[in-house]
DNA sequence: AATAAAGTTTAGGTAAATCTAAATAAAAGG
DNA sequence: CCTTTTATTTAGATTTACCTAAACTTTATT
């Protein structure tokens, strides 16, 4: 596999997560927000990528990831992963703690390094906010069955994942006692403003906004 | 503490290292060689390091860490040990394979997150090179007493360290059975090459040359 | 002490990854 | 469909960390 700067491969990494979110072609504009640089900056990059042949990129017509470039990410998106685990399970860290030191950790390129991080963390499937786990080949498990919150049907929902990893969204849904694995109960959803009242547990229920119900997925129970 | 480049930090863990193998002050060419740069580079990075005071620099007159370079440099090396502690005994692998890793690791800089890896590890004394692991404080258990084998004078020795961290050196050790804690029993030197024949348990006899015995450090039994 | 050799610095340049400002293309709205 | 707005690209600078070649110090040698 080439050799990949670190500035390359958060382009990449961002560029997977755009396509993922559902980002027919990824924008220059949304890679910049992404990534906190300028167009002007993502328009230098791609030409690169694409020289690299780690995107199929054409000038005005936006950015998409070739099969290498998958493969790529995909590699980044494990090494990320498994260090998150490693920070939780071992050392201690909680769950929103964890990105922006992995952030540092997924660019040790080692194969090896990180497949033995794996075995010794016992080949976990899942990161400590839900997200599956490429396997040394690439393969991601498909994620469980799993809606956002603000558009689940059902009354009784399990959190699956959490799709916002920043250190704020993370430690509000701490105090309100949202983990994966919580079982929530919807009591109301409020049309004004999309915020949902609910309940969890023994305790008294609360009401979260829009901003946050999209950021929390989960699956009926 | 300051946030300095990977490049700077590497610049500071050579200059320490170097002062620590006896230059009172360090020369330019001594890092050029020790950082594989050219002399021209280290004249334009000292500036630099000069300016945040880190070292203590004039033309022509070498390089010293001040008070403040020293503890950037004992947390840097703290680091370092940490994680071939962790790569040796987490993750299984031998002593010549983790330095270059370390390398690497070694610059995601979290006090917390090594505060965290040292406990997990439980307080690590020594990394598996036998070189002392500074503490939280950037201090430095003292390396226990020690001596290069071509200076050795006893005849029954234990190893306590290795002073060269490269990949051919610590595998042809693993090839002849020199390890951590290794006793050595010395049966001749040759002054011809200073050569020195010797031998380890049940093990036939065998020779090395003076390049590797100045890298195994040893004390008496 | 004069000169040669070795070591160090300066000057000027390069590549990567950014940026701002200006130019250009695409999309949206009347 | 023409114009305005928005998105994107180009051009030209900047910063960091390098480099080479030439100039200059220091040290060593006759």
């Amino acid at each position: 596999m080439m050799n990949l700067s670190i500035a390359e491969e958060n382009y990449i990494k961002s560029i997977y997560k755009l396509e993922e979110e559902g980002q027919e072609a990824v924008s220059t504009n949304a890679l910049a927000g992404e990534l906190d640089t300028k167009p002007a900056s993502v328009t230098d990059m791609a030409k690169k990528l694409k020289e690299k042949k780690l995107i199929e990129y054409e000038k005005y017509q936006g950015i998409n990831l070739t099969a290498e470039g998958k493969k790529a990410a995909l590699s980044i998106i494990r090494r990320h992963r498994l260090w998150e685990c490693f920070l939780v399970d071992k050392l201690l860290f909680s769950w929103e703690e964890v990105h922006e030191l992995a952030e540092e950790l997924e660019h040790v390129r080692s194969e090896k390094m990180t497949n033995r991080l794996s075995e010794f963390l016992g080949n976990p499937q899942i990161d400590p906010h839900g997200d599956p786990i490429p396997d040394a080949q690439g393969k991601m498990g498909k994620p469980r069955a799993q809606t956002p919150l603000h558009k689940a049907k059902s009354k009784r929902l399990e959190v699956v994942a959490v799709s916002d990893k920043s250190t704020a969204l993370l430690e509000f849904l701490n105090a309100k006692g949202i983990r994966l694995g919580t079982q929530i109960d919807v009591i109301e959803r409020y049309e004004f403003d999309n915020s949902i009242e609910l309940k969890i547990r023994n305790q008294p229920a609360f009401t979260i906004s829009e901003q946050v119900s999209k950021n929390i997925m989960v699956k009926p129970i």
